[in-house]
RNA sequence: GGGCGUUUAGCUCAGUUGGCUAGAGCACUGCCCUUACAAGGCAGGGGUCGGCGGUUCGAGUCCGUCAACGCCCACCA
């Protein structure tokens, strides 16, 4: 024996020893020579780096990572790249979190600043520039740490293709790409209502909506007419009564047909308004008027933009009702006015409720209800609705043309599970605007332009000075356009840069192309562009997936690539979607430490492409027992000889087994193919349990002997377990490849996928393996029944069977009678499938 | 209010174009320390497939309908 096979192999230090030899060996390592159709490339999602890993991620990235080991064992040279989203908001909250510190925008930059150790109590204001720098070194810590993770799992990404985000070449290529939409007409600015949120004080975009239910109130509220006689409307919202611009109804609404277009007077602000009429206003609601604002919700956007509305905004960027009486109220007006001026809305709907009851304009108590508000997806307060000049990418949301050309990407795009594709659809046909791209936030790609300041000191908007490409990445607030210095910042006659940053949406809808490297290196984007594969979570189809083909339509006119493969939700043990604010989320750290990577692996892949999982320990329990199962069979085979070729394989024993087993590679090898991880791991490990359970044990005593018969074992033995070791290599990295290094050269995972082809000169008649097993659990069952060990002596097995199934017997007779411990094996002819067991009396009986 | 998905043994799930007495693992029960494996092996009990109604010689598997759960979307008066 020259192998060194361990006397007692075990899973402990598997995952340290070849994540080792894997860097060292570059076994991931991508190999550019290789053509576009040689490629698999993988368009991997980059994790929120956030602290601690989610269960969640785990599951659809270790699901990817078993078809990338599939294909690249299949042949191909796998594009696997691995990218962190460091961008945005969600890094700012933990920056501040972190460190106790809040973004000041208006302090000067300290260079003598350092991260504090402790987090500061309370919150020290700091520079735009030292908290973008906080913003780095914390992403880096925690990028080290979710690399650290992703290693133990034994993801097979090329970590030497690696992007962030927000580093410089993303920033470039981010930059770059919202520059080509610009010049091409796909990118636009305007000043319009947009939906806002107050804390953040930033626009949000329709992706990041949600609705919550949140308590609200009916008033029922008294205009007048011009006569005086009540005209009364239902609202929420009270305090906006100061910013209404028309009262409307719907044209059909018999009720009120006689006083369109006449005029209503507000209660306590006196304002005239007009009665106008709009199919939007629902006669069924409150009493079927309704007051039209600037603005309250977005129903009130679409009534001010198609009726031609006056714009009377009190709301302010921080929530608050501006403090100044606005210029259209005066007299009486202006004096309630005072009332209301600088607070909440919530406050000033309040003291409105109070005001109207005192002048008798309150119909009543106001109603309690509950309504779907609209929140920022990360915001903790209702979203309001202020105008302010923001940048856009037309996404066909007010297109029918481009709406149609994206659901057509749609169509060709190939969804796993194809019901996936109906999420993508419904959003596309429900979009109400372009995407909302530009955010007023610190930390994320800046909008790459200035703006002309006149003579006169007003802004240009309509004319951006763009940068040139090899001057990107750029920071219009601190760096100056060519033709101009900082001492004209913000003077007539100068610049000013746009302060806004790009929604995180804007920079990673560009993946494929900051992975692929398209701007600096051609030669590497054409080996790779289009795509195989995007995997992703489900929740993200409309901002991430929607957006990449978004950005893939213009820029290259064609799919990102060629297949989504949509993961499931990761539920609790308890099946309740897991979530921070539930506080139910089990980090992957813990259940890597106390079952380790197979198991979690073997979890992940037995969820079903697209569907819920709950986190189940006992299934990562089954996990690491088959692991083990796998290293205790592998010596077993491995120690009995030395490599033996496969023409010894001449048992029809043997053969059968190998026929059967040539069904199931291609079974799994048909599941890959289709994307189906799951399938092709549950038919690998049924398979498996019947070799080492019933195949192991029928050939095991000629094993153990010599000559011919036994050579034929010990050849099957070891062809089989070749292929076993490679249908599991996808799932089970680790394991699979100890074994391997016990007896191949190489890496089992750069080892090519089992074939039927190479084992069908040694194919036999499955159909032997299977009697035979039916036999041997037969005689089982009858020791079991009997109480007896399995190794008691059998005195006859006789068998009932056709003649067919009695040649089949015939030639595995002696497997089955070592294995069966039976004296003799007798055959009767019968059309029903039976045996008999008896007993040998045991020894003192 | 609309859409998508799920609903099969106590639990977690298979069941691919409708077809032999519905499967697996866990858990449970019994037996076995058999020289690959006792953090193991062998064997066994246990579901009529969410409800109702159809199509069919035959349905868990197709159609209709209802219900529960999950997710997504929806103009907040």
């Amino acid at each position: 024996m020259t192998r060194d096979i361990p006397e007692n192999p075990g899973l402990e230090g598997l995952e340290a020893k070849w994540n080792a030899l894997w860097e060292e060996r570059g076994t991931y390592r991508f190999d550019r020579s290789k053509t576009r159709d040689e490629v698999f490339a993988i368009d991997t999602p980059p994790p929120t780096v956030s602290g601690s890993l989610h269960m969640g991620s785990v599951f659809g990235y270790v699901q990817t990572d078993s078809h990338a080991r599939y294909r690249r064992m299949a042949g191909k040279e796998v594009f696997y790249p691995m990218g962190w989203d460091d961008n945005g908001l969600p890094t700012e909250r933990r920056v501040q979190n972190h460190y106790g510190v809040t973004c000041d925008p208006t302090l000067p930059y300290d260079p003598d600043f350092s991260p504090p150790e402790a987090a500061h109590q309370p919150a020290r204001a700091i520079s735009r520039r030292n908290f973008i720098e906080l913003c780095h070194i914390l992403t880096a810590e925690d990028e080290k740490g979710f690399e650290g993770i992703w290693r133990t799992l034994g993801l097979s990404v090329d970590w030497s293709q690696t992007y962030a985000t927000i580093d410089e070449h993303s920033r470039r290529t981010s930059q770059q790409g919202f520059l080509n939409n610009l010049k091409r007409g796909e990118a636009y600015s305007q000043e319009a209502p947009v939906l806002w949120d107050v804390d953040f004080r930033s626009a949000v975009a329709q992706a990041e909506l949600e609705d919550r239910d949140r308590p609200g109130a009916y008033h029922k509220v008294a205009f007048r007419l011009t006569d005086g006689t009540p005209l009364y409307i239902e609202t929420t919202r009270p305090e906006l009564i100061c910013s209404c611009v028309a009262l409307v109804a719907h044209p059909d609404d018999s009720r009120y047909q006689h006083l369109f277009g006449t005029i209503a007077i507000s209660p306590l602000f006196g304002v005239e308004l007009p009665i106008v009429s709009h199919e939007l206003a629902d006669p069924e609601k409150g009493t079927g008027v309704a007051m039209i604002c600037t603005f309250g919700d977005t129903t009130d956007v679409t009534w001010w933009r198609e009726l031609q509305l006056p714009t009377r905004a009190v709301i302010q960027p921080d929530g608050r009702l501006q403090t100044p009486t606005p210029e259209w109220l005066a007299g009486n007006g202006a004096a309630a006015y005072t009332e209301i001026a600088g607070l909440y809305p919530n406050q000033a709907r309040a003291r409105m409720a109070e005001m109207l009851a005192v002048s008798g304009d309150l119909d009543g108590e106001p109603r309690p209800i509950t309504h779907p508000v609209k929140f920022y997806e990360k915001g903790e307060r209702p979203l309001e609705i202020i105008t302010s000049r923001q940048w856009y990418i037309r996404n066909g949301g007010r297109d029918d043309d481009l709406r149609k050309d994206l659901l057509e990407r749609g169509e060709q795009l190939h969804w796993v599970p194809d019901f996936m594709g109906v999420r993508y659809r419904h959003w596309v046909e429900g979009l109400n605007g372009d995407w909302l791209i530009s955010r007023q936030r610190f930390f994320g790609v800046p909008i790459p332009v200035w703006y002309p300041v006149a003579g006169d000191g007003s802004v240009d908007y309509d004319n951006p000075i763009i940068p040139e490409p090899d001057q990107l990445p750029i920071d219009p607030t601190s760096q100056s356009p060519i033709g101009y210095d900082e001492s004209q910042r913000s003077k007539p006659g100068g610049f000013v840069g746009d302060p806004d940053i790009m929604d995180t949406w804007a920079t990673s809808s560009l993946t494929p192309q900051i992975a692929g490297h398209w701007l600096d290196d051609p030669d590497l984007w054409q080996r790779v562009f289009p795509m195989d594969m995007r995997p992703q979570g489900p929740e993200i189809i409309r901002t991430w997936l929607f957006s990449t083909t978004v950005r893939s339509h213009y820029e290259h006119g064609t799919l990102p690539w060629e297949s989504a493969t949509i993961n499931g939700w990761i539920l609790d043990p308890d099946r309740k979607k897991m979530s921070k604010s539930k506080g139910n989320v089990v980090t992957a750290q813990d259940l890597i430490e106390e079952h380790g990577a197979e198991a979690i692996r073997y979890w992940a892949c037995n969820g079903r492409p697209g569907v819920d999982t709950a986190i189940d320990t006992g299934v990562m329990r089954i996990g690491r027992r088959l692991a083990i199962k796998i290293l205790n069979a592998s010596r077993f085979t491995l120690g009995l000889s030395e490599d033996l070729d496969a023409s010894s394989i001449t048992e029809p024993l043997d053969r059968s087994m190998l026929a059967a087993l040539a069904m199931v590679i291609a079974q799994a090898t048909t599941a890959f193919d289709g994307f189906d991880y799951s399938r092709a791991l549950e038919v690998a490990e049924r398979s498996f349990w019947e070799w080492t359970d019933d195949y192991l044990e029928l050939v095991k005593s000629r094993a153990y002997g010599d000559g011919p018969a036994s050579a034929s074992a010990h050849a099957a033995l070891q062809t089989a377990l070749g292929s076993y070791l490679r249908l599991f290599a996808p799932f089970l990295p680790f394991v699979t490849e100890e074994v391997w290094s016990w007896w191949r050269e190489g890496s089992v995972h750069r080892a090519s996928w089992p074939t039927t082809a190479e084992l069908a000169d040694h194919l036999g008649d499955a159909e032997v393996m299977a009697v035979t097993s039916r036999v041997l659990t037969a005689a089982r069952r009858a020791k079991s029944d009997a109480k007896v060990s399995m190794r008691a002596e059998v005195e006859t097995l006789e068998v009932v069977a056709d003649a067919a199934t009695q040649d089949r017997l015939r030639l595995a007779e002696p497997d089955l009678i070592e294995a069966a411990r039976a004296g003799s094996i007798e055959y009767r002819e019968g059309e029903t499938f039976a045996v008999r067991v008896e007993l040998a009396p045991l020894p003192g009986d």
